[in-house]
DNA sequence: GCGATATCTTACTGGCGGTAAATACTATGG
DNA sequence: CCATAGTATTTACCGCCAGTAAGATATCGC
């Protein structure tokens, strides 16, 4: 709705110095897609620790008109977690579309995430890293982002099938959680190939430590019996 | 080994102000553990969020103090991170071993989870939320904790019966994942009781999402064909 | 043309992580 | 028993950064 006030800009124009005071045009300078640009860019040059000055000075302004425009750092945060958000269902989606059988869909959709993140990966550490403070809330919005959709399709199908909904929203949870720090190990620590760390998920995710061939053919696992 | 050194200090004996330079006795006023101690009761108090200030009171010392005993808050995060897991292992296992069946066993180390952390609920968040720039690190350092250990039995639980151990790795650190984000979700916005939230996890670990029971008797999950 | 209003920058505040320097005690050797 | 070295603490500071208030310069409406 403001961005209809936007003049101009030219990606960074006029760097280095601006006089204070309404600039020509009578119009914002950047609009709050632009400021969202810029700290995007800037992160992926920074690293997740980037400071609110230099996403003002990427996005050719100071500090005083990105809080203008998106507010403090974890509304920041937030806004990009959305972009995050919509570009890993897409891509997930876009993914998934062509495969044939269920099972090839589930691992084409855990090696999109993968990849998705991999692609976005300093701006993932920016949104999934926020102050101590108000972590809990901020990751579990940024979860439920993804884990709330994925909940309501849960339980239809379990609905469907006469099976007890109410699991939905804790499995959604579960999942998210669960492609979130294997990202996180991939990312980091792992060597593998994303197709093969997506197989090996998929098994879980489909199979389940029970195993889903047969709980009669196979033994239990051991582990649990330590 | 340093904690020979100290002496006397009843719990902030001589609070408000001790004159600078070293004490009367000669000997450390508070030890490692001690400052641990405070940092966690401090948590308990203030919130993840604590400043290493208001650790430092919570000990009776000063700042430097903290400093030198634990070293930067990333240091101090992992001690206490040490102790969390070292207190989740001890109450899981401790749950597990009176159950019978493998999968009693499974509902019971979820559950415990899920009741140690609502325990140390402040705690959690602290070392889970560390400084956006090397949070990805930590995460995972902390993560790794906990799935290092389940890897190895997965491994050998694998190869015991020809199957390929490699997925180890991913598995342990899904899981890893998968029972933070439950457990964040239930902390903070579940009104479940434990034992209903552990029973849906167990059921998702255990048969996965094509079901245990029986992959031809039972459909697949629709939300996969969307 | 002139006040009201909008849009910027400059300049500041407050707090916190981390460290250097000053202070007060102990220990040791002559 | 005194001087000197070493150790354990506090005080006082630095630098950085999130967030804000105040000031500068433009447009807009009358």
């Amino acid at each position: 709705m403001s961005s209809s006030l936007v003049s101009s800009n030219g990606p960074m124009t006029d760097r280095a110095r601006r006089r204070p005071g309404r600039p020509s045009g009578g119009t914002h300078v950047v609009d709050r897609e632009r400021v969202l640009d810029a700290a995007e860019r800037a992160i992926r040059r920074e690293g997740a620790g980037v400071s609110i000055d230099a996403i003002a000075q990427e996005a050719g302004v100071t500090k005083p008109i990105v809080y203008a425009r998106v507010g403090k750092r974890n509304e920041l945060s937030d806004a990009l977690a959305q972009r995050l958000a919509d570009r890993l269902i897409e891509s997930v989606t876009a993914a998934m579309v062509q495969r044939r059988t269920r099972r090839t869909r589930l691992v084409a959709m855990i090696r999109a995430n993968l990849e998705a993140l991999a692609e976005d990966r300093e701006l993932f550490f920016f949104v999934s890293g926020g102050a101590s403070e108000e972590m809990p809330k901020r990751t579990l919005y940024l979860a439920g982002q993804s884990a709330k959709p994925m909940a309501q399709q849960f339980a239809a199908w379990r609905k469907a099938e006469g099976l007890d909904p109410a699991i939905a929203e804790a499995w959604s949870y579960g999942i998210v959680g669960l492609l979130n720090m294997v990202s996180l190990w991939w990312l980091t620590d792992s060597a593998e190939p994303a197709e093969r760390v997506a197989e090996q998920i998929a098994e879980l995710l489909w199979s389940g430590l029970g195993g889903a061939a047969s709980t009669l053919t196979r033994p239990d696992p051991s582990w649990l019996m330590q």
